[in-house]
RNA sequence: GGCGAUGUAGCUCAGUUGGUUAGAGCAUACGGCUCAUAUCCGUAGUGUCCGGGGUUCAAGUCCCUGCAUCGCCA
């Protein structure tokens, strides 16, 4: 058994490739190159997934075909991967003839088998949110939204009948431990399993939605989105009868984000047993990125979009700072400083010049050559015993998804190594000739130690290990199993010493926002609901002064997107001129795509505030009109971040 | 409201089955070296281990309780 499966979910087109897509991405890569240093036959799958009506009302916001439009975002996200080093084997997107075609034999097999039943089913439906609302979400018996009363309608659709394969997956959850990690999220799905499981809807009948997959034994009905978007994972593989899916399903994992935990922990392995398949082997869970904590609002580093980070800061430095700086499972803060500090304090300093110091070394001292090591010291000895400890740590971890404790293992031979090389002192013996076989073991050693190092950073930064790979004369090394041994480099092999691996980093200047500091600032201002000032009542007038204090700017808005379980908010993204996130309660008048691009008026000097877990710097001007909610605009463009009075 | 998690140096976090003066990295200060594409090495710290109560010869580590933050569920 030497194959490997690994998948990321396949991500919904309705947003642009961000943070959180870039790291399930990044993981998934480097873990797939960590099983290929293994000799592993590795099979790496993403993709997108394009049906629902949110895709629908999205593409016509776009004024664009829906067909148009997940082709495009599609093509985004399919085009964000390379920059990063990802290499994904498939890229499967759930309008290919092929996904669909076996959506429906898995549908009418299921089916068949009497596990898919039809049903009525009777709820509250808003025409507005063109969905049900459950009694909790109504205000005084209406949806807080559109301010109107739901009908009581039935509707009918088809079920699926998980219920009857509740026990099972207990069952199965607690037979194996590593089903779902890390542990909390596997407690959280066994404490969700205590209760009764619903059966799922997997339909939504054609008079309410079109753009998905028809129903083969019922064609007044279409795919409801889990059982389509799940089955990609077979899908990808060529199931039923491709020998892909032969060979590495039995070897299956996928990788998520929490927010979908439930279908993939629940929905996913019911439909498999309903299918009669093995289910996945591990489905291992990561957190969230916070891209504003309200701690660092002095210096805003809020950028998400991954190609200008990759752009920025290159992409091994980009994936080393997200492996290294997340515990795998939990949530993680990001900003451009962090990931500055890590680059220039252990890429920089630490590993970078560590290896310019020993190949300098090597060049000046033993003519780029190799040296013949002669029989090591304690000191030699103890820094070898660190070298092939690391390896065992490194593998250790990097087998459990603890990529910072991985990194941290090899860091810590980095420091160890540094450290060896002020304590031999290579260059007080390179003064003595007598000395020549000495120095020889000492860097024997250092290049040694370096070359496993590399290895280990293969799958984390691939260029980096590359060019280090190339210098030590060990290009060919891909093996782990073969190449993670002590004395492997030939004495005499010739060393190139390249160019600086990681040049520094400057920490960026960036004072603009210090507005929570104006205590003369007017309390009205910090009202959080983005709605306009109004024009002052005569009693209310202000002084020319207090007008003043409102900080009134043109910002961009460069990337926008909806908050998760939100309504009204949409996060923006803006350049005003400096990048600030500003939430903005304007989800129900605008779509996420249609503002990018958009010139707004904004108060810059709001105090920030947290918005359903998202910080806000700043608030954009709109008008409002009874139920309308205009955006505020300017006559002509004009420079990111101008004045306005 | 129910269940659960977390709360340790300025910052990010380690702290195994309770046991000598509570650790690491970053940041700060001072000193040293020079091979380094401009670093590395050493030294120095500071902590009511969230508050309160309890078990114990002994608790950051176990129990109860309060507070804060977060997650899942209703």
């Amino acid at each position: 058994m030497n194959a490997y499966y690994l998948t990321t979910p396949i991500f919904y087109v309705n947003a642009q490739p961000h943070l959180g897509h870039a790291y399930s991405t990044v993981v998934a890569d480097t873990v797939c190159r960590y099983q290929r240093l293994l000799g592993k036959d590795v099979r790496f799958q993403t993709g997108t997934d394009e049906h629902g009506d949110k895709i629908v009302h999205a593409a016509a916001d776009a004024g664009v075909s829906v067909q148009e439009y997940v082709a495009k975002i599609s093509a985004m996200f399919r085009a964000a991967w390379p920059p990063l080093a990802i290499v994904p084997d498939t890229f499967v997107r759930t309008t290919d003839p092929a996904h669909m075609a076996v959506v429906q034999a898995i549908l009418q097999q299921v089916y068949d088998q009497g596990d898919i039943y039809f049903s009525e089913y009777t709820g509250l439906y808003c025409k507005g949110c063109e969905r049900f609302l459950t009694e909790k979400e109504l205000v005084d018996g209406k949806c807080p939204d559109h301010l109107s009363e739901p009908a009581r309608i039935s509707e009918q659709n088809y079920f699926f009948k998980m219920s009857r394969y509740q026990d099972w997956l207990i069952d199965h959850i607690t037979r194996h431990p590593e089903f779902i990690t890390p542990e909390r999220y596997k407690n959280e799905v066994l404490s969700f399993l205590k209760e009764p499981l619903e059966d799922l809807c997997i339909s939504r009948p054609t008079t309410r939605l079109t753009w998905g997959i028809p129903l083969p034994f019922d064609h007044r009905f279409v795919t409801y989105v889990w059982f389509d978007a799940l089955i990609n994972y077979l899908s990808g593989l060529g199931y039923p009868t491709g020998q892909d899916f032969a060979r590495y399903w039995p070897a299956a994992e996928h990788l998520i984000a929490k927010d979908i935990l439930k279908p993939h922990a629940i929905y996913w392995p019911t439909m498999l047993k309903a299918l009669g398949l093995e289910p996945y082997q591990r489905l291992h869970v990561h957190g969230y990125w916070n891209i504003n904590e309200t701690k660092m609002s002095k210096s805003l580093g809020n950028v998400v979009r991954p190609g200008e980070l990759v752009a920025e800061f290159g992409a091994d430095s980009l994936r080393y700072f997200l492996l290294r700086e997340m515990s795998f499972g939990l949530d993680a803060g990001f900003s451009k400083e962090a990931l500055i500090a890590r680059h220039n304090s252990d890429l920089t300093n630490d590993l970078g010049n560590l290896f310019s110091r020993s190949l300098t070394m090597v060049k000046n001292f033993t003519a780029s050559v190799v040296p013949q090591p002669g029989e090591p010291s304690p000191q030699d000895q103890e820094l070898v015993e660190a070298a092939l400890t690391m390896l065992t740590k490194y593998r250790e971890q990097m087998g459990k998804f603890a990529f910072h404790r991985a990194l941290a293992a090899v860091w810590e031979v980095i420091s160890r190594a540094n450290k060896y090389i002020v304590s031999t002192q290579p260059w007080e013996l390179a003064k003595d000739q007598q000395q020549a076989a000495r120095l020889g073991t000492v860097l024997y050693t250092l290049l040694e130690t370096l070359r496993l190092i590399t290895l280990t950073l293969r799958p984390i930064m691939p260029e980096t290990a590359a060019k280090m790979a190339e210098a030590l004369g060990a290009a060919d090394e891909n093996n782990l199993n073969d190449c993670g041994v002590w004395g492997r480099l030939a004495p005499g092999a010739a060393i190139t010493p390249g160019a600086q691996l990681f040049p520094r980093l400057q920490r960026e200047e960036k004072d603009h926002l210090k507005p929570a500091k104006n205590k003369t600032m007017q309390e009205a201002t910090t009202e959080k609901t983005p709605v306009p000032e109004t024009a002052p009542e005569a009693e209310g007038l202000i002084t020319f002064e207090a007008f003043q204090n409102l900080e009134l700017r043109v910002a961009e808005i460069i990337a926008a997107e909806k908050i998760a379980k939100s309504e009204r908010l949409l996060k923006l993204t803006v350049k005003a001129p400096e990048e600030r996130t500003i939430v903005a309660g304007i989800a129900q008048h605008y779509q996420p795509e249609e503002l990018i691009g958009r010139q707004v008026i904004i108060v810059a000097n709001l105090k920030p505030a947290k918005l359903m877990g998202v910080a806000s710097f700043g608030m954009v001007l709109a008008a409002k009109d009874g139920d309308r909610l205009v955006l505020s605009a300017l006559s002509g463009p004009v420079a990111p971040g101008s004045r306005v009075a």
